[in-house]
DNA sequence: AAGATGATTGGTGCTGAACCAATGATTAGT
DNA sequence: ACTAATCATTGGTTCAGCACCAATCATCTT
């Protein structure tokens, strides 16, 4: 579709390498974000709250692909050290918006900063510009997928909460 | 150090995006591996085998990053259905030297097929070009990583087989 | 008022994975 | 030649993640 020429296409599937690599990458996160009390799977989910502004618990599990019943557990997790907050919605009460806290911010930040040394040991192989143009594309397929998700989410009190990651640290 | 100008270098962090994408890919492939009798840590183990043409047990399981009893079990669902082979090695028998088979090579390339759908939906959101962008990136960041254990073993009787890997389909 | 929906809780079962101990085959050191 | 170390294998234990179900409460929709 977006692409006219009617070209052969040998694209390459890269599933397993990156399946391989994200192995690799939790099973080193793993021990360095112990110490914080989190765990690779909060990470993500902290991340998507971050880049997203606040979600509703469906629309969070939806983009997560978990079960609702498992978001709960993680975020009673996340809400026991105060890093979230589930506030009701004020036009449908029955739903809970999910928002980062201040200490919720600040604790993902410090979990990156502590994941600095992981990646840079997993990613030695790329370069400085070669790891932003990863970034990219990642980002690119990870907001891609949800965009309709993040439409549909928006339309809470925080306003033009827009689809993208603030990096600190 | 592959980086001399002492420039600010604000790299964006991607280990929660990868882990992120892993999963949605992980959990589409499941489906669609099942009826070829696979798992996605098969298919890991297969791209692993075909891109070095044959290894150690031991060299599989450290770049696996897998318990070696686990590697044991997984191998021998493999070669349950004859995708591997084990052989001893000639210079020390103690150890198992293990291969793809063509029916192996044959599986994992139709596995591969069957997964193009799945990527193509969870990458939809990249083009053509960007793909193979993201596929050399992943693949350098792989190869770069085992590079060692890589050299190590292709001392066997497969000769000079390099570390690239040759898709069909 | 009745039914559908969102969140929550508690419980069950499966699977992956790490780990330990023991064994047989083989190699290496003395 | 004897002993110690190494590789692969088997069997068993334990733990965590995850999907799934059923029930409950609050709320929205009709």
């Amino acid at each position: 579709m977006t692409s006219p020429p009617a070209v052969e296409q040998p694209v390459h599937r890269c599933g397993a390498l990156l399946e391989y690599l994200a192995r690799r990458l939790r099973l080193r996160s793993e021990s360095v974000l112990a110490p914080l009390g989190l765990r690779p799977r909060h990470l993500v989910a902290l991340t998507v709250l971050r880049a997203r502004g606040g979600s509703t618990q469906q629309a969070l599990a939806s983009t997560l692909e978990m079960d609702g019943t498992n978001v709960v557990g993680l975020l009673n997790d996340l809400e026991a050290e105060k890093l979230i907050e589930r506030r009701r919605s004020p036009e449908d009460r029955r739903r809970h918006i999910v928002e980062l806290t201040e200490a919720g911010v600040e604790r993902l930040a410090s979990a990156e900063c502590a994941l600095a040394a992981v990646e840079d040991e997993v990613l030695g192989a790329l370069g400085h510009d070669q790891r932003e143009t990863l970034y990219g594309l990642l980002q690119q397929v990870a907001t891609g997928g949800v965009e309709a998700a993040c439409v549909e989410a928006d339309t809470g009190g925080a306003g033009a909460a827009a689809c993208d990651g603030v990096p600190l640290c």
